[in-house]
DNA sequence: ACCATGATCCGCT
DNA sequence: GCGGATCATGGTT
């Protein structure tokens, strides 16, 4: 399905079917692709959803017609992204949680944990060192020489993206900085595992959080709520 | 006061 | 390794 079909369909339909989808950011250090493997639908009949209480400074790209990004800040530290989609005037968007990384691997080590001198976190990982001196990091060495630990949550991937603000919420996915790409194949619907969102006070049951079944990359809460 | 979070620490297996 | 507790830290309402 075309990435545009795909942005003009409602936050529930959208959210399945922008797993597998390639995720593009344009950076001065290269391009980095990724491809999402975890998505939460939210909409303005839902409580949990920032759009629930009407539009806002903060919340105005989400009732934008589908294909914007939607970018907050919260727990006075993170920020996440969404892709708006469906109509102008309806406040809906599907938030992006996890990706596996693909290409420009080392900019995002970079991005999440900086740049380092001499051999880089990402060369670490590929030679498996076990260096644990590297910038005085000692007992968490392994986690962050984990390339599945890049983008397996919403500030994660964010992180990984290089967003450090608010900038691009509501700019278009035009290609000149973020932007989609379709699935090569559509998933089957047996690949496709709904659950309860996660983190959110409001609407627990509801299962519109989607991700793809058995990928490794998806956030670690699974156990949680995997039927 | 409340967060659509992540990193760390700590006790347990 | 894993799960629960804790905390960092600031915009939004």
């Amino acid at each position: 399905m075309k990435i545009q079909e795909i942005l003009t369909k409602s936050s529930l339909e959208a959210a399945p079917l922008l797993l597998g989808c390639y995720l593009y950011r344009k950076l001065p250090d290269g391009i980095l692709k990724l491809k999402i493997v975890e998505t939460e639908a939210y909409h303005q009949d839902d409580p949990a959803s920032h759009s629930f209480r009407g539009m806002t400074t903060r919340t105005a790209p989400m009732f934008e017609e589908g294909g914007r990004l939607y970018v907050y800040f919260t727990y006075g530290m993170h920020y996440c992204v969404n892709i708006v989609v469906g109509q102008k005037g309806v406040g809906e968007a599907v938030l992006l949680r996890a990706a596996e990384p693909l290409e420009g691997i080392e900019v995002m080590f970079n991005n999440r944990y900086g740049p380092v001198q001499g051999p880089t976190l990402y060369n670490l990982y590929n030679q498996h060192i076990t260096d644990t001196n590297v910038r005085g990091l000692t007992s968490h060495i392994s986690g962050i020489t984990d390339i599945k630990n890049l983008a397996n949550g919403p500030a994660k991937l964010t992180q990984a993206l290089g967003i450090t603000d608010t900038s691009l919420s509501g700019k278009m996915l035009n290609g000149s900085s973020i932007w989609l790409e379709a699935a090569k194949e559509p998933l089957k619907a047996s690949d496709i595992v709904a659950s309860p969102r996660i983190g959110i006070k409001e609407a627990t049951q509801m299962p519109w959080r989607f991700y793809i079944k058995d990928n490794q990359f998806v956030s670690k809460y699974n156990k949680n709520h995997d039927g």
